[in-house]
DNA sequence: CTGAAAGCGCTTACAG
DNA sequence: CTGAAAGCGCTTACAG
């Protein structure tokens, strides 16, 4: 009598099974279900009713350990307390689920050496591509992407340079057409105030300068900026400060919406009319600042938008097919309401 | 001369590499690094001196596919617009991050049919473990989770079921603390009004009910239940209904902060003085609550602990640690603001 | 268009 | 306490 094979089954359904019951090798039920290079339509056939007859469903550990790249998604966002990263988030997540891939989510609270270690962390788990916010992070962080050979998609930002690919918006347009939306509405001493101080804040800031320096309005005592993480709290300590200031601010124009609400929310409790004394403008439109009192005027971005567009083009990268629109600028809109 | 081996290898540090430089087996090496059995100290010591040298980092799919289990935590959340569960998740994860293993993060949107999908598909990459928010979800769910055999600790409720892991508070105790709160501040007519009415939302009502009935003081006309998502809009409107009532409520205990802010904004726009025509009470303590006009009154939940702590008995469990106090009850606080 | 063989990098089960 | 063999479930590289 035969000794009993040493098993160590899972009692999965595996693709030898699949095979077996389409009565055709392994390598040709891969293929057929990868739809990889051509394989009989008779036998795709056989294999894909085997599949549904067994209830197979690939193992990803084998996939990734067989092939170059399993089938997760690395993600990179800074943070997750900023409702902004949440939808961007949510929405390239659902994209990928719809494809097959699951997304690997990696906190970075805006650290270059955190965002570094996340990322080398889940490259170990091959990913098969790779989403990050953004263009700035330390040069090891960029080589390791450039030298993983994994597919890479910014978000929020665009960049038309070679061999990047990106899906954002202008955050200097943005943060420019807020200011002359400010300009336009008779505003002269518009202050720029800003927290956390990450690149995407210094475009907007950019912006608002350019503006500013056109209209012959700028000048440095304008600029608060405040490299503490942005918050309701620190809003209404900026605002406390900005509008105490003497010449006397007309307008703030606040790089944030968490900035802005706290900014509102403590003019109310300071009696300083707004808009009347001073304007209040924010940025991303997040949730709440259309029940302000008054309502917050704000820059609508079209995270979700661009999260699902990210996370489609890196889909199409994973697949190997040729991306022709390299950057995809998604645009922005003034939201107009009655703080400015 | 012999053919060239077809290699595929990868390039990377391998255990195999790791064994032959400590001139053990890579049986021994695994073993070493795995601190499993009993090794010879001195063969540890060889072992992880080239591991040092020469960088070697394990490949998490192919201990995957080898052992039952890989590197990976299943996390499943209602919803991460709710800040309360960004919290919850950054506390686990960053835990979980420090033990080497990485989060795989599931949205469920309150939806128990996705709850299921979303934790087939994480299944399918053999988590080591599994965190969930709370314990209402389908029987085929739950199913799942114990044929997997993969260990789980549930979060934000607390069970002392046979078998049952769970950190969390006593959802009914805090919704009948903060209604004590309010009677013993002379409130007599105190609604409850309510979203999403996920299960904590239910439990909170049960501890107002509790309250109300005790003091003699329970309506069903008290009672705002409202199954939509909750929002600081929907507060609003909410806000708007039970104080146009008659005879008047003077107190409303709001489920959640988000409908709690919107109510304090609503009456702002309103004109409704708060506490004195109506006291406004929420629950969670998010962002921003304390910055309200008038700031919140409302029950801290100590959410980054109970993420915490869930993950650190999780931990426990994957290791095969007896865990001696399955149920951790972690409590509450009330914060009283000048809403009330 | 199809397949037998080998291999990805680890761990389990068995034996000593 | 240690190890040679086999295997986890897939895909690659080669050959036809």
């Amino acid at each position: 009598m035969q000794k009993a094979p040493r098993s160590r089954a899972t009692g999965r359904v595996t693709l030898a099974d699949v095979a077996q019951a389409a009565q055709v090798s392994p390598i040709t039920a891969s293929r057929a279900l990868r739809g990889e290079r051509a394989v009989d339509p008779e036998l795709v056939a056989r294999v894909q009713a085997a599949v549904e007859r067994l209830g197979y469903v690939p193992d990803p550990a084998a996939r990734a350990l067989a092939s170059r790249h399993g089938t997760q998604v690395a993600l990179l966002v800074p943070a997750l307390s900023n409702a902004l990263f949440v939808d961007l988030l949510e929405a390239a997540q659902g994209t990928l689920a719809r494809a097959g891939y699951q997304t690997l989510i990696g906190v970075t609270h805006y650290d270059a050496e955190e965002e570094e270690q996340l990322l080398r962390s889940q490259l170990l788990h091959r990913p098969a591509g790779i989403l990050v916010s953004g263009f700035d992070r330390s040069e090891r962080t960029r080589q390791l992407i450039a030298g993983s050979g994994v597919p890479c998609v910014h978000l929020m930002e665009t960049s038309s340079a070679e061999g990047v690919y990106s899906v954002g918006l202008s955050q200097r347009d943005a943060g420019h057409a807020m200011t002359q939306h400010l300009l336009a509405r008779g505003r002269r001493r518009i202050a720029f105030a800003a927290a956390q101080l990450d690149p995407r804040t210094m475009q907007r800031l950019e912006g608002w300068r350019d503006a500013m320096r056109d209209a012959g309005l700028h000048g440095p005592t304008l600029e608060w900026l405040n490299p503490a993480p942005s918050s309701l709290a620190l809003g209404g300590v900026l605002f406390e400060q900005i509008v105490g200031q003497v010449p006397p601010v007309d307008a703030i124009f606040f790089c944030n919406d968490d900035l802005a609400q706290g900014a509102l929310l403590c003019a109310l409790r300071m009696g300083v009319p707004v808009p009347q004394r001073v304007a209040i403008a924010g940025f991303n439109d997040l949730t709440g600042s259309d029940q302000m009192v008054p309502p917050l005027t704000t820059v609508r971005t079209p995270r979700a938008e661009i999260g699902a567009e990210a996370a489609a083009m890196l889909l199409q990268l994973i697949r190997g097919e040729t991306v022709t629109k390299r950057c995809i600028d998604l645009g922005f809109e003034i939201v107009v309401r009655a703080s400015t």
